[in-house]
DNA sequence: CTTTAAAAGATAGTGTTACTATTATTTAAA
DNA sequence: TTTAAATAATAGTAACACTATCTTTTAAAG
């Protein structure tokens, strides 16, 4: 059995869409790479035509620029993400472990996902928490959250903040906590590797005890007892 | 009375060391005004020159590139806030409410300091929440962070560690979760205004709700009692 | 099997950015 | 008054971020 998963992505994102044709998927392939490999400030549409044997104004037929790419990409590691915890959590009658469920999905590396021959997933992962919040850090976020190019992500925290609801109703912040969830799974794994005197994982670099931390955090929250204290 | 703030600087985050004279403050000072203004992307040493009345060249035998000069009032930004954070909690002793200073700090907007005249650290204030955490996303952390360049952001975080710790003592978690008030203090705040359905604040945009937040996600994992649940 | 249109490839060109180098002029300390 | 340091002025280069045009290939329609 081969199943193809896929994505159906808002048309603003691209000029031509680079799933359609050869040329297209081995744009998102290797740019996917490149990124990977030196990072996206030093990515260029020209390193990435070289790569794939085609010319910038090739590429420049399915995106604008490399920002545009940028935020492609992301939408869809955000859209694929969303599936993801549909698949895993289905099933799943406890909102608790649904949430647990998710907060390791979200932290955890991913393996390459065989659904998707374009596209590497664990790749993909390793980029988002490095390069993701560049996506919408620019002055341009408002002027893209009109086109809706930040839907997936937003889709994706609205579904945690009514897992979040469901354990506990009454919670005043189950979208900021979501958001928190989603971007402290990333940034905590940026530092642990990078920065790790700012994490408490430095010594091992082992992603399980990010997911613990982010458990601990979130459902001290969550199991809190009804106002007293403070 | 009149008291100028000095923050020392490490040598490695300029050229020419930009206190020293006058062209070197103007630097500063209009790299943040343009900075707030156009955001990061669109910030050129040519405009920057432009806008000074000197040349390119000029603002080159201060900083080797842009990226430094962001790392340069990142850095100055992240040691003004311990030495606001050193202030503002001294003769406190009660941690807990030293945390809730601290967290009123990170997450309020700051009025501009008189004591340093050549920086406006409301208009720095906003310039952190948005670019930020460009200074360390790149491939050039670790070389960066060898060079000690993130020494300011580290010392704050350590710093709330050991309040965090003072709180719990058998906290496990101090470090990540002090880079994470301090992340969430931004992100929230970015999010509040640019992408506000990924928080509780967005009608309001009221600051003082990510306090609330912040405030609220903290001390449940500080009070939480000893294992039982979970 | 041929026509036709769409996609891709090839090539060239432009303005901007990110620098480096050189020389002249101003300023400020010795 | 000399001298050195800082600054200003100017020029130049390689890479980047595009835009335009024209030709060839490919693939669907008649």
């Amino acid at each position: 059995m081969e199943i193809q998963l896929q994505i159906k992505m808002n048309e603003k994102l691209f000029l031509r869409d680079p799933v359609q044709s050869e040329l297209g998927k081995k744009i998102i392939l290797h740019s996917i790479q490149l990124i990977h490999q030196s990072g996206f400030e030093a990515f260029t549409f020209k390193k990435l035509a070289e790569a794939i044997g085609t010319t910038e104004a090739g590429i420049y037929r399915y995106f604008e620029n490399k920002h545009r790419l940028l935020m492609y990409i992301t939408a869809w590691y955000w859209s694929w993400l969303e599936y993801q915890v549909a698949f895993h959590t289905h099933n799943i009658q406890d909102p608790v472990v649904k949430l647990k469920k998710i907060i390791q999905l979200l932290a955890t590396a991913v393996e390459d996902d065989v659904a998707t021959s374009h596209i590497d997933e664990s790749l993909l992962h390793q980029i988002i928490i490095t390069e993701g919040s560049k996506a919408y850090l620019t002055r341009k976020v408002s002027e893209d959250n009109k086109d809706h190019l930040f839907k997936p992500y937003k889709d994706l925290c609205a579904k945690i903040g009514n897992i979040i609801l469901e354990c506990k109703p009454d919670y005043q912040y189950p979208k900021s906590l979501s958001s928190t969830i989603i971007e402290m799974a990333h940034f905590q794994n940026f530092f642990m590797n990078n920065l790790p005197s700012l994490t408490d994982f430095g010594r091992s670099k082992d992603e399980s005890e990010i997911v613990n931390f982010i458990e601990n955090l979130v459902f001290s929250s969550l199991n809190r007892p009804a106002k007293t204290e403070e």
